[in-house]
DNA sequence: TCATTCCTGATTTCTTTACTAAACACGTAG
DNA sequence: CTACGTGTTTAGTAAAGAAATCAGGAATGA
């Protein structure tokens, strides 16, 4: 149940593609301004550039681009293109899996978990995240005071 | 963005447990009900009286049942026993760290996240999970047709 | 051509996961 | 009071994954 450095990463990069709309932008610009390793988020990138939410061009003027307008591009995009599936248990999806006596509810709980997750990263775009203006539930969600407690 | 077997294993012998009030259950029969392999659950049965969740004696006679009332135990209390907390970046809790440039919103996406996971988590006791009667929340989340897709 | 920049696979280091083995400690029955 | 059936604890390990790093190749523009 944690995001990996990978995908916490992934999303910072694009955020910084997403505020830069103008022309390519270079990795280790991107990695300078978000203070993530160059090599590690070129691998990164080329995850990114392989699902189809980064283009990029090499040479002199070369960099790394959003090939979508950033609203339409969610993190949950992002992360699934670096991660692959969210929500997985013990690395299947949950609506494959079946329980046994006791447990048999346990994959509706964890089909609730997902879409829960679902929820908040498919609802924010990488426009969102830029301007600050984060979608209601996620902000109601986010504003509540218990929420920023530790457990 | 996982649910590790041992957090899986975990929830499935204390929902076992949930479901046998009368006295204590051998770990033996634990790992058969639920198939988990018996050493391995061991581990988990400690980690669960560490954190005060479950009791166990020894002995013929012996095993293990919960400390508390089922519907006093969350499935959070459960995940949190064997695996910390839910929910973190990088393996620090979202609300310790702090993002620059065009990120900077990025905290309050992470802090909805956990909260997101701990409306379904903290909501759900082993009670509604072991009876089938899943709190209102988290049934409607499961309830929709979208939930089961994988994506 | 040449500097610049992305592209890619191999390798390394470290941690976690998932599990096994075996000695040890304790409680109950006989 | 002893033997046996339990749980308790320590130790260890193979395999996978996470997080980088290294070293070079391939495209682009000047």
């Amino acid at each position: 149940m944690r995001v990996s450095a990978k995908a916490d990463y992934a999303v910072r990069a694009v955020a910084e593609l997403a505020a830069s709309p103008d022309g390519p932008v270079k990795g280790e610009r991107l990695a300078d301004s978000q203070d993530i390793p160059l090599q590690f988020l070129e691998h990164i990138l080329l995850d990114l550039k392989h699902s189809g939410i980064v283009r990029a061009r090499r040479g002199a003027k070369g960099g790394y681009w959003l090939a979508k307008p950033a609203d339409e591009v969610s993190i949950a995009d992002v992360i699934r293109a670096v991660e692959g599936p969210i929500a997985n248990v013990q690395s299947a999806p949950p609506e494959s899996i079946s329980y046994k006596g006791s447990a048999r509810e346990l994959q509706n709980v964890w089909i609730a978990v997902r879409a829960s997750l679902r929820d908040v990263l498919e609802s924010t775009s990488l426009a969102d995240l830029v301007s600050g203006d984060l979608p209601a539930n996620v902000r109601d969600l986010a504003d509540d005071k218990d929420a920023w407690a530790p457990r």
